[in-house]
DNA sequence: TTGTAAGCGTTATCAA
DNA sequence: TTGATAACGCTTACAA
């Protein structure tokens, strides 16, 4: 028996189709016996209204679309986006939403947000992929940006990346080092670090901003930057990396918690101590980081916070709020276990490790 | 202006809209010029298929659901369901789907699930919530169940809770403790441990079979069993419960990692050393687990893995596949450092020898 | 190779 | 209080 629809209602209850519509979603404008009689058949049949035919007159599929530049197993390795969803989640589950994640389709997004039915989009951490908004903009799909650089008449949500990178790195010098390894999110393009957009831009403007207090620059031999992926595995990989400096970092500061947590993993399984033999800062503040061996001193950033602006954002501009505020959020410094004061390691006996 | 639709594109085109159909999906049945000039016109014109309408005629949406029995921001708080979401997503990368996180809708997952507009659904998790599955099977949707008891003609995936739950008991038994806390998943319902359904019931009986080799049983007065929230506060919640109980327990089985972990904190905060003044043992094994102080012993699950096979069997039955087959996942004994021997006896790391 | 027209299952409009 | 009927935007027999 083929699926159910208003139609098998309406003819066994001797009614029209209006009338079944009706009772379901305006049941006022029935007789009470009418209703009561449509309700029973439709339940004895099991009918269930078809959301797709229904989102088809109304416009509305009730579901945000969140959109995550890297393939979803990638990007579900990282704390920080499930922090930023449980804010999400807060506002879908107030409003009633669903909440739908969106990875490129075939690596694109802008295919991905074609075959997408949903009432709006939150675009995060798009660095290259400016496109992509202009995409959405010209579609005049309502979308909310996070984590980039704002446009006008787009709502935005950022945290204050400049400020908080630049507090991480004040820390690090300020106990002492001067040898940094400074790892990046690896952005997909490769690009200069002066050629950064975004996000990636603003927090090397802050470390840029900090070492210059310190007449230090990034261009310095003795400052490193490199790029990782944004993933525990990325952290480890970079880590053999960071270990070939020379000369030899003392402390390196990340752009990620996830990352500094491969790093964790690497320097344990290579029996280097955090924080004596190297300290580590890391950035985001998700919910591990404080739990960790040494707790990891970050820059926390308020993420659930971040996703409840951005739903709320979207949904505001679904309702046809022509408003577009753009809301930036602050960053604090955590200062836990991870960094100890360059001069105070202890000696180091092991040509193999990086001396302090 | 309003959003352009097929119909504009033809009449630009000087076509009929099947002409434009044909274009997008069988370029074949068009000449090369006429599929050239309607292409064209239609990115001139900034044209987006509807994937709603789309969706009507074809019946499929390209988006898989994940029903979570929580709240949305609740379930996100646990890793575990991200690193099963990372399998889920492999199959979706691969296959083209998008994913969509469906949670109860004003307290009912029924009534999510009829507004949600997917090809399919994965349940995870449904110890109270057998009429769900009930529902789906009734409305035919293509559905697979995950912990939770399996029922015939519906795929499920389930990893062997009861024998993993048994070993976790028996590695704290083997290491001399007899006065123990088991935390079990608080299911929603209140119940007695003996009516226990689905994962719950098999971890339960898995923890009974390993106390009564050492003639111990759930219902002596030194064995306590509470429910905790599967969160890292449920967890701090609990760990002042077992505080209470009198005997003092030694060692603490709980059934989730994550629970474990709100135990870590509430103990750090409290200056209870872990294991030292208290063993503690996990269930699932997150990422997390091995990152934590002292890393967590605790029962392993192949949680990605399962996530893929959810995924993977879901594209099966949502291409019409009549099999259903019911894949039970192996469980593993993780030995790291949070627990320790009671007393005066003497650490036993293998849990195949009998108590010291 | 292209066009006509009939759905798909609702909701919305307007009339009865 | 109810019912015809026309959208909604697309796909797909079937025809030409």
């Amino acid at each position: 028996m083929a699926k159910i629809t208003i139609k098998d209602i309406a003819k066994k209850a001797g009614v029209s189709t209006t009338a079944v519509s009706f009772a379901f979603n305006k049941p006022d404008r029935l007789g009470a016996e009418t209703v009561q009689k449509i309700l029973e058949i439709a339940d004895e049949l099991g009918y269930i209204p078809n959301p797709i035919a229904r989102s088809m007159t109304t416009g509305r599929t009730g579901t945000i679309g969140v959109l995550v530049p890297q393939p979803l197993p990638e990007a579900l390795q990282n704390p920080f986006l499930m922090e930023f969803l449980e804010g999400v989640g807060e506002i879908c589950t107030r409003d009633g939403y669903s909440l739908m994640l969106i990875p490129p389709l075939q690596g694109s997004l802008k295919r991905a947000i074609e075959y997408s039915a949903v009432d709006g989009f939150i675009t995060l951490g798009l660095e290259e992929e400016k496109s992509v908004m202009l995409f959405l903009r010209q579609m005049k799909l309502p979308f909310v940006v996070v984590d980039s650089d704002a446009m006008d008449e787009v709502p935005s949500v950022n945290i204050d990346d400049e400020f908080g990178a630049k507090k991480a790195m004040q820390y690090v010098l300020s106990n002492g080092h001067r040898n940094i390894a400074i790892v990046a999110i690896r952005s997909g393009k490769q690009a200069h670090y002066k050629d950064y957009v975004g996000t990636l831009r603003h927090r090397i403007l802050g470390y840029q901003a900090a070492l210059e207090e310190y007449g230090l620059s990034i261009d310095n031999p003795n400052i490193q930057l490199v790029e990782s992926d944004n993933t525990i595995q990325g952290g480890k990989q970079i880590f053999q990396k960071i270990l070939a400096f020379d000369p030899a970092p003392t402390a390196v500061v990340t752009m990620s918690d996830i990352i500094a947590i491969g790093i964790y993993e690497a320097a344990r399984d290579g029996e280097i101590a955090i924080p004596e033999a190297l300290s580590v800062v890391g950035f985001d503040d998700i919910p591990i980081s404080k739990l960790v061996c040494p707790p990891l001193t970050t820059i926390s950033q308020p993420t659930r916070e971040k996703g409840r602006n951005s739903a709320e954002l979207l949904a505001h501009v679904i309702e046809g709020d022509p408003e577009h505020p753009h809301i930036v959020l602050p960053t604090q410094l955590a200062i836990r276990d991870s960094v100890i004061s360059c001069g105070t390691a202890p000696e180091n006996k092991d040509p193999e490790l990086p001396a302090p």
